[in-house]
DNA sequence: TGTAAAGTCTACTAATTCTATAGGATAATA
DNA sequence: TATTATCCTATAGAATTAGTAGACTTTACA
């Protein structure tokens, strides 16, 4: 299940690449816009803010805005960022491996196995996906 | 992220299906060999049974048995049981429809249309593959 | 016929994660 | 200096997960 921070995230970065212009725009506007709780969105703003995808300023005519283009922000990355490891089981996983604990031997894991497939799937469809690509105009 | 529970249904069912033998299995043995705690398996080999996968034997000498060949046993069947949508947001499920209560309409929702993409390949690696797929001979 | 072995069923619990909320600090602007 | 907006820390309620406990039922077999 995609939880409810990274849809919000998403939801909030593709609202910013729809603009064409580049000022800043408050989270209480992204939030009412996006039917989103505006001290939840607050949190989420930030975290992609500190991973590098958003700049923002503070004070009256601030707000949060894009630092890259929309087709350089993978959804993979945002996704990473705000949900975690892509990968269903930590043993499957490139960026957040650990070994399972009832697992004496992954070669021979029929779950395992499973799951990099899945992993493989997932993962190309969001390493190849964009912002840009997910943007619907009205 | 998948759950143990389903984790370790896809173990059990591998285990039974990897014996040529037709004989009961008792819980423990599965558990043991597994590395799965007894008490918790006993829940999930039971929901399996009642969902029709499984058959059960009391008293000595019983235990539990495929009541399918394995190339029968779908993954995404055993999926949706235990672990439940295979969907990532219930707006894009086929089996377990929801709709997003933040979202006014799905059409212009990039995260819908995204997800749509996600769903529809893992259902065909779960559709496609059976507990014979996933079975790793030692 | 008694006993041990096995599944069945209900209820409970501890820990974790998720989804926020509260409130003040800081910074920019007019 | 008042207003607007982000920044930051702490907290809290709800839900989910991953089990545990214990009594009950059924079966095989000595």
């Amino acid at each position: 299940m995609l939880s409810r921070k990274t849809k919000y995230g998403l939801k909030a970065l593709t609202f910013l690449a729809k603009r064409e212009e580049e000022e800043p725009v408050p989270i209480s506007i992204i939030a009412e816009s996006e039917n989103i709780s505006q001290k939840f969105l607050e949190s989420i703003l930030l975290s992609m803010r500190k991973a590098g995808f958003l700049g923002s300023k503070k004070g009256k005519g601030g707000g949060y805005y894009l630092l890259k283009n929309s087709n350089e922000i993978k959804v993979a990355e945002v996704y990473r960022i705000l949900e975690g490891p892509i990968a269903m089981v930590p043993c499957v996983s490139l960026n957040f491996y650990e070994k399972c604990d009832d697992c004496p031997d992954e070669s021979i894991c029929s779950v395992h196995k499973l799951m990099i497939q899945v992993r493989d799937n997932t993962l190309k469809i969001f390493e190849n996906t964009t912002l840009e690509d997910i943007i619907i105009k009205e």
